[in-house]
DNA sequence: GGCAAAACTTAAATTTAGCTTAAAAAAAAC
DNA sequence: GTTTTTTTTAAGCTAAATTTAAGTTTTGCC
């Protein structure tokens, strides 16, 4: 599952990442509304956590102009204020759910759940072919045969598959999977590629993973 | 989409091109404030991004004297201070955004489209006749046979496109799409030149790109 | 038509990016 | 504290992309 939160104060949007990356969400941080909006737009999230008091455009106005670009995203909205009215005008404005800070990670993390059931019922898998990966069991099968991976090697099959029909730039991946954000100079990618492609290939699962040549990697559906 | 980077420190700098290039902008580096300006008056560049902190010439003196020559390109600044103070000094000087060091690559990106798509709406499709290039996802259809393409033959494609129904000299071809910006006597324009029109008429988009003898070359609409 | 300049084509050389492997380092398990 | 597993680094290798160079063809002009 992919988030995305629009939170300003560093401190608050850390811990959020931290604590969500933990229940093994993909999690991306913009640091005000008229980021967020750009990249609420441009890349497709299961679900948006918007802080309603942000920089250069307010969360009621990230949430209008999401719905306005016909998406149905859930958006779950943080406030600080809890008067009746504030509430309303989020959810008329289009969110879906909110929650009054502070807060306790336990409940945000079941107010998501509710929200991501509601969309999709998936039931946390994911799938390419006759590959599936569960993010919540952390298994993966290949047609009927399991497959172990160890966490690097999952995490970074699973971000290809979220993002299966895109092409996943080599930037990206080391900034998502390894959260590693000023460093240009490793390999750890490519071993890893052949790492997985390896065990994919074992069990017959072989050239899932195609190289897009100076860009990056990407999975194909078809 | 051409970027001028001006940050002094190597390992960012190097990041921040690969990471760009890998989503298909033609990036300048400049490790001063000097050549950086020098730079951005000589080039048209679409964008520049401009790290505060930067020997020979501040970022700000940089961002003023580029305002002076009257170009309104879009200016991101990188800034490690993050007082009021500072962003508004930068903005003041006539850059449009800032972005706080350390920042995540996906914000950055998100950053520089919003620019670009305050300037010119930067459409994913570009076509001719029934050939469509999309500079995002690095593909080419004619018709509806896709047709596969290095980066180089696809950056070519893509500036002669842009410029569609203009002549494109030699020198101006070296200059955006292979950044050379002194004479020389290379014949790699010629030997790509082939090696497009060789692809394109395999998929019977032959006779697209022109020779304009003496000049350059031209892709007409009709 | 003949000539020279420019453009085209091809093949070979060079450079670069990605793949693979082994070994070192770090982390986890015992 | 030792062993095992996982992750990272580093180096050599391979294949692809790019550039160079040389020969051929086309074009415009006298």
């Amino acid at each position: 599952m992919r988030l995305l939160i629009i939170e300003d104060e560093p401190g608050i949007a850390r811990f959020l990442k931290d604590g969500l990356e933990e229940e093994y969400f993909a999690v991306d941080i913009a640091h005000d509304g008229r980021t967020g909006l750009d990249m609420a737009m441009t890349n497709e999230y299961d679900l948006l956590i918007v802080d309603w008091m942000i920089p250069a455009l307010s969360g009621i106005e990230v949430c209008r102009q999401v719905r306005k670009g016909g998406s149905t995203v859930p958006i779950l909205f943080l406030t600080a204020k809890d008067t009746l009215e504030d509430v309303v005008f989020g959810l008329d404005a289009g969110a879906n759910d909110y929650i009054k800070k502070p807060f306790e990670f336990e409940e945000l993390l079941a107010r998501i759940r509710v929200q991501l059931r509601n969309t999709n019922r998936t039931e946390d898998a994911l799938s390419v072919g006759n590959l599936t990966i569960n993010p919540v069991t952390h298994q993966v099968f290949c047609a009927s045969t399991e497959l172990t991976l160890t966490p690097k090697e999952f995490a970074l099959l699973e971000y290809l598959i979220r993002n299966k029909d895109r092409v996943c730039t080599r930037s990206r991946i080391i900034e998502h999977v390894w959260d590693i954000h000023f460093d240009s100079d490793t390999s750890v990618i490519d071993v890893y590629i052949t790492f997985l492609r390896r065990k994919l290939e074992s069990v017959g699962c072989g050239n899932i993973i195609q190289t897009i040549r100076g860009v990056g990697y990407i999975v194909r559906e078809s």
